[in-house]
DNA sequence: TTGAAAGCGGTACCAA
DNA sequence: TTGGTACCGCTTTCAA
């Protein structure tokens, strides 16, 4: 029966240290901030004395003084709209919680993973981003314009995917070998004959996208000596060409036993196993969750689907932003998160958050 | 390429307002919280115009001027200490995170779950907690509790378990009916003979563990009618208790195929199945996660084991409780987390979460 | 019923 | 190098 009291009965002030020491409080606050025209002597009695007393500084005091604005551009793809809209809902999410800080974001939209979103960035060169979120596609091509963002004092996290070895901050993803660790995981715990696995993929110059088939080819290796694996197939998030490109997996014989979508983007592949009436003989396991897949998975049609929790990234990676632009905390290492593994019995969980509160899940 | 645009480029405080409706600020705050003293008319006019300049409440100066603190009393047992322990410390971790709001946390730990819970509340009667947090065992007992301290003003949030029914203002759990089925569906897929399953919970009074047991039956009534379930044993989350239980559990054949542990309690179990050398014959599906269950997961010796997110629970429950607090944000619902699904694959990401930053996967 | 003004804690400017 | 002070927007008290 312990007790434990967080100690902040009195909140020191600046005034308590200035006159602990004797000195205005302008001269305690040159001290704290390490700006110039303090003698070292007293600088250092001012920090010793705010550590001794236990100072934090009064955030609400300082916002309300500088009362400045934090402009967040935030440059994510439309496609695939049932991520990346609920990405954007947790970057708004996030900013109304910071209390008593003028936050402002405008949002840029291009069409797809890695295409318009360096003409975009290009064209607000004049916005004067106190920050940046981006989802990056190939990092050797979006790399250096991070880097002159960054080198004009531009804050950049990523959200979504990585794009290492660059100026970044930091950034938010799904542990993409987690992912598709666990995919493989599933399958070999579902499919006890041997066959081939099939895997549908975004674009494997995005670097999440990459990291998932390594993941699942590993895992693969590791425990399911008996599934070997076909080449992965690029669908460039296109709706039609995964269509077409599923149609012609399926066309070939014998059928794979299973088929990993690692992105958003299956619908058009469950089309074509539904038209194909194969949605039975093989296994899927899918990403990501919008209304027409609840269905598949009720039905037992979709082995399961892993949840990236798009809107609990897209609140982190603003979080992370806005502590380091107002407070210079220096995220510790890049944020993976894990994915919610989906399945029939916790489905209604999912299309409850789907349909309404998306951070009673998160 | 849409571009959307949150607007806020100036904001507009009661100044403004006073000025374009040439009255005193004085009285447009007055207007503005419908205190007493303002004429009809005023209030509407001030109402209005306020509307029509889009005038949102400056939160820092509100925050800065008040300076109240916020007293919050946490309840929660001591044992099992690898789920409370990260319970307080997303509750430490939610109070820091509100910037300019000085919240004082007092920390009560009781025993276990519905002992001595009611005597330390009852010793607090003079602290004048503004809020509390509190892990409930049985409702029926600690709920007449919970309404005498919402009738004297204090506003109470329940974790870990619910206490329905009650003057409680919201609750944060893990949806236990949602973790019992997960844990009869992974048993469905992975035990195909036919066979019976035991499960060892808490308490059956506790809602969490009443509920747990209840989604376990009825998702096994559904998908595995090969598998039978004897009638729960409760360890009341003693450890020798349990011990002594899953011996005896195992000294009756045939051995079930397959063990539920529906709480933290999980140890003993587990060493009991050890020493009975059957932990390579019965499927054990676990909850929680502690450094000791780990190399059993990685070997696969346990299934799985169902992390019920404590340090994402503490923060939201603290969340709504302040938030309510604050700015009397009335919670919509409840809020039911679906576990983590720990397996082989992502269980990396646990044992690092573990070991330092708990934020970082949530 | 309304107006005027003090002050919350911190920042920044001007004067010393 | 330091001290003194105006001010950020809001709440609240005291006067009118």
């Amino acid at each position: 029966m312990t007790v434990q009291k967080v100690p902040n009965m009195k909140p020191v002030n600046i005034k308590d240290i200035a006159k602990a020491l004797d000195v205005s409080i302008g001269t305690v606050d040159r001290a704290l901030h390490g700006r110039s025209d303090v003698s070292p002597s007293t600088r250092a009695r001012v920090l010793k004395k705010a550590k001794e007393l236990g100072y934090r500084p009064n955030f609400a005091a300082r916002s309300l003084k500088l009362n400045r604005r934090i402009r967040i551009g935030v440059y994510f793809p439309t496609e695939i709209a049932s991520f990346f809209d609920l990405l954007r809902a947790g970057v708004t999410a996030a900013s109304s919680a910071f209390v008593g800080v003028n936050v402002e974001l405008v949002f840029r939209n291009f069409p797809r993973l890695g295409k318009g979103d360096l003409e975009l960035i290009e064209a607000d060169r004049n916005e004067h981003f106190d920050g940046i979120l981006i989802a990056p596609g190939n990092p050797d091509r979006i790399g250096p314009t991070i880097n002159q963002l960054v080198q004009h004092g531009i804050t950049v996290v990523c959200v979504a995917s990585d794009a290492p070895r660059t100026g970044r901050l930091s950034a938010v993803t799904v542990d993409a070998n987690v992912s598709g660790a666990i995919a493989a995981e599933l399958f070999s715990r579902t499919i006890s004959h041997s066959g081939h696995l099939a895997t549908i993929t975004g674009d494997l110059t995005t670097l999440d996208h990459a990291e998932k088939l390594k993941g699942f080819a590993a895992s693969l290796a590791l425990f399911a000596p008996h599934l070997s694996l076909v080449p992965a197939v690029e669908s460039h998030e296109k709706p039609t060409l995964a269509y077409r490109q599923a149609m012609s997996l399926l066309a070939r014989k014998p059928y794979p036993a299973g088929i990993y979508v690692s992105t958003a983007n299956s619908k058009p592949v469950l089309q074509a196993l539904e038209e194909k009436r194969l949605l039975n003989q093989i296994q899927v396991i899918t990403t990501d969750l919008y209304p027409e897949l609840v269905s598949y998975i009720e039905s037992g049609k979709v082995l399961a689907t892993l949840f990236q929790r798009p809107f609990t990234q897209g609140r982190k990676a603003l979080e992370i932003l806005l502590r380091y632009l107002i407070d210079g905390t220096q995220p510790v290492a890049p944020t993976r998160f894990t994915p919610h593994i989906v399945l029939r019995s916790n489905l209604p969980l999912f299309t409850d958050y789907l349909a309404g509160q998306p951070d009673s899940l998160s």
